[in-house]
DNA sequence: ATTGAACCGTTATTTCTTTCACAAGCCGTT
DNA sequence: AACGGCTTGTGAAAGAAATAACGGTTCAAT
């Protein structure tokens, strides 16, 4: 039973999740088509691109609005500020990042974020060998400050970099503290309260469903 | 009769995708009820652990065999056991890595592929600048290497981590060295063949899907 | 103007997934 | 050896998602 939040500008209609899931899949290959001087697509041309039927392309769309020109397509510029303004693109999200070992300090560093809007403005680590060390341009600070620091900086989504077995009780603690959104990049499977929403980022389980399909490859033991 | 994991690629019952993609989970979870000290599970329990219901358990299981036992549930070894041999986690898994900036010299001290089987024997990377660099244990190797060292190695697997807007230029060149699976860590949704499985790691898009989810919270502009 | 090719938005249809429900089997207890 | 509490495996039913189909609009070319 999937409690959901309600609708924005249209109102009524419930939203599937997977649809949700593609949207970011659509302003990837948009921005792309814009820096590249298109200035209208079809569902047709973003469907080639992006390996999916235009007639899934228009669907979606179709649960957010109207955003296109019959005999014509879709105004790229346009339809990526709509875009843009549905996922909460078009405004900074402040963000923090707990557990500062080697993958932490590579997400610290890690250049793909801000440009996208997601702005890593404090570290923390449980492990005070840790504490008080500069990475990036942050003070690592002890989990004693977490919710003094997300309320002062308004952040609302945590990046999780722990061992697996401290995910957990980290997440635990960032939800008691009121985070909206956790990436978890630690391999478990973390329980959270349904408010708050929860991204697993795992290469480990990624391969695992590929050597499935790779077996029947010739690459014998 | 018994049907067999390696013969099935073009049996009867083709197994769907979403199936093969939680088998992984399974294991993760039995692998941590085993260390735990469980011998049996029930696929309620199972459920409750991932948070899906135990009939959805039953039935993906039920595409590979008869493994539970009735009134008593699934022995957990015997289980691992049999999931493992079905996705190819009984064996080694060679692969190399592209690109060594540093996501890629994250990607190869990352301490947690080794254990599930998954060996980064090699490093390659397009620009000359990198090439002769030492990595961990490995050196890094010019492009024109790739294809006799993956024949050499025996590696079917590549992780990409290259910038994006080389990704698809890089995935090409696996391709046509008989690459069978890529991990792709570039924010790009590139085009493979059928006959190549493709995973891509991005937590960019994680993010910019939750935030849809965070717009209705009073976090306001 | 008119034609025709291109294309959207939406309803209808098909396909895919999940959940339900129950016969059959296991095990400890009496 | 029979009972009762559990649990599996699996068809059938229900629910979701993807695709097809089509009326209606746009625009360029004639």
């Amino acid at each position: 039973m999937e409690r959901n939040r309600v609708s924005m500008a249209t109102g009524s209609t419930q939203v599937p999740e997977v649809v949700v899931l593609r949207l970011p899949l659509y302003v990837r290959a948009l921005t792309q088509m814009r820096d590249d001087g298109t200035s209208v697509v079809s569902s047709q041309q973003l469907g080639s691109r992006l390996q999916m039927t235009p007639a899934q392309i228009r669907k979606d769309l179709s649960y957010f609005g109207r955003f296109g020109k019959q005999g014509r397509g879709y105004n790229v510029e346009f339809l990526l500020q709509e875009l843009g303004q549905i996922l909460g693109l078009d405004r900074r999200w402040p963000a923090c990042l707990v557990g500062v070992g080697r993958l932490g300090r590579a997400i610290i560093n890690y250049p793909g974020f801000a440009p996208e809007g997601f702005h890593i403005l404090a570290a923390f680590d449980s492990d005070d060998e840790h504490v008080g060390d500069k990475v990036g341009d942050l003070d690592v600070r002890p989990m004693a400050l977490l919710k003094d620091t997300l309320k002062r900086e308004r952040i609302a989504i945590a990046i999780v970099a722990v061992p697996a077995h401290e995910a957990q009780s980290v997440i635990d603690d960032l939800v008691e503290c009121d985070v909206k959104g956790i990436l978890n990049y630690a391999p478990v499977a973390p329980q959270v309260p349904m408010s708050v929403v929860l991204r697993n980022i795992d290469p480990v389980l990624s391969l695992q469903s590929m050597t499935y399909y790779l077996l029947d490859e010739d690459y014998e033991i």
